[in-house]
RNA sequence: CGCGGGGUGGAGCAAUUGGCAGCUCGUCGGGCUCAUAACCCGGAGGUUGUAGGUUCAAGUCCUACCCCCGCAA
């Protein structure tokens, strides 16, 4: 069970070792331009791959509860399914149902824990396995491998990693289970910490903060749903983002302090942010020499940060 | 037919009410400089996304199509 490209990557490589009797992922949903209706990653792997799959609206009915009992699988793997899953489901497999999840349990549970890592700055994250049980990640854990967080790293680059990492610790949890090699851990509740989904306000920057806590809320935020402000009354979108030894020195936060033929750079509370590309609205993805020969930039422009505009 | 933005020399942008397609950068040639996002002089480079239509005249107005960017995840 699982939706995006992250479950997808795990489902291919876990296909070719056990036998996938039955793929279950989201409904296809209207995406892309011109909302045409698109299968979920999951569901392309699976169909490639000739597995059946099924994709209810609930997975906690009776006729998916008795799809599933024809099946009588023996172990369920799901990774970034998108819903809970019922008493009865979970208690069917032999080995139990297993989750993947993109951080080092208890901290982070939830819909966005590479997300929010980043955002806090943790240098070190990870992936966890574990048997779940009727709650959002609280189940107890089997396996785990940490990944270190570079400090050039974006949510994306951080995405891909673990998702890389992966097939082999679901592999290694399999096998471990299956020759009663693990113990399942019970997770320290008292130091579980959860990561939400990104909303519309954590699109919105503050300057007025030290350079590092700025630049990491803005990693968190690439590429999805991008960083994005106002400039000169225009909306643009920033992607290339480097971390300065360059001191604010008491300049307007968010305001630009200089621009080269390369990059420009925009004033925190203590130090400064450097940006090298740039994309007006409509347009592509610019360098900042590129953007220079048709639009302006100038020092003591304001990058105003926007929060509900879903834009 | 979900909504919006856009396609103009190699790159990025302009072009009033339809009226000689222009600017910045790059490029080529020449000069200058301790130095810069260098500077000065000169040149080349366009069937304005495609196909049709209206008009004395279309980048601009009308019709159809192609491609790109964003909204939703």
């Amino acid at each position: 069970m699982g939706t995006p490209e992250f479950a997808a990557h795990q489902l291919d490589k876990l296909k070719d070792v056990h036998e996938v009797a039955l793929v279950v992922t989201q409904p296809d949903r209207p995406s892309g331009r011109g909302y045409k209706l698109t299968p979920p990653p999951v569901k392309v792997v699976a169909e490639k791959a000739g597995i059946p799959v099924i994709q209810p609206d609930k997975v906690n009915t009776p006729e998916v509860i008795a799809k599933l009992e024809e099946i009588a699988p023996e172990a369920i793997v799901v990774v970034a399914f998108g819903q809970l899953i019922p008493k009865a489901i979970l208690e069917m497999p032999r080995y139990g149902c297993i989750n993947l999840h993109g951080s080092l349990l208890p901290k982070y549970r939830g819909a966005a824990p590479i997300q929010r890592a980043i955002m806090n700055g943790e240098k070190v994250t990870g992936l966890t396995t574990m048997l779940m049980d009727e709650g959002w990640d609280t189940g107890d854990m089997l396996l785990t491998v940490e990944v270190p967080i570079d400090l050039e790293d974006t949510a994306g680059s951080l995405h891909d990693k673990l998702m890389e990492k992966g097939p082999d610790l679901l592999l290694e949890t399999l096998q471990g289970l299956a020759t009663g090699a693990i113990v399942p851990k019970m997770q320290n509740h008292a130091e579980a910490t959860y990561a939400p989904k990104m909303t519309a306000e954590d699109r919105f920057v503050d300057w007025h903060r030290n350079a590092l806590v700025v630049y990491n809320h803005l990693r968190a935020l690439l590429p999805w749903p991008g960083v994005k402000f106002i400039l000169d009354g225009k909306r643009v979108s920033l992607n290339s983002i480097e971390l300065t030894d360059v001191s604010a020195n008491g300049a307007e936060p968010g305001s630009i302090v200089e621009v080269t033929g390369d990059y420009f750079t925009v004033a925190c509370l203590d130090f400064c942010l450097r940006f090298y590309d740039i994309k007006p609205d409509g347009s592509r993805l610019l360098t900042v020499r590129d953007f220079l020969n048709g639009y302006s930039l100038n020092v003591g422009d304001i990058l105003l940060s926007v929060q509900t505009d879903n834009r």
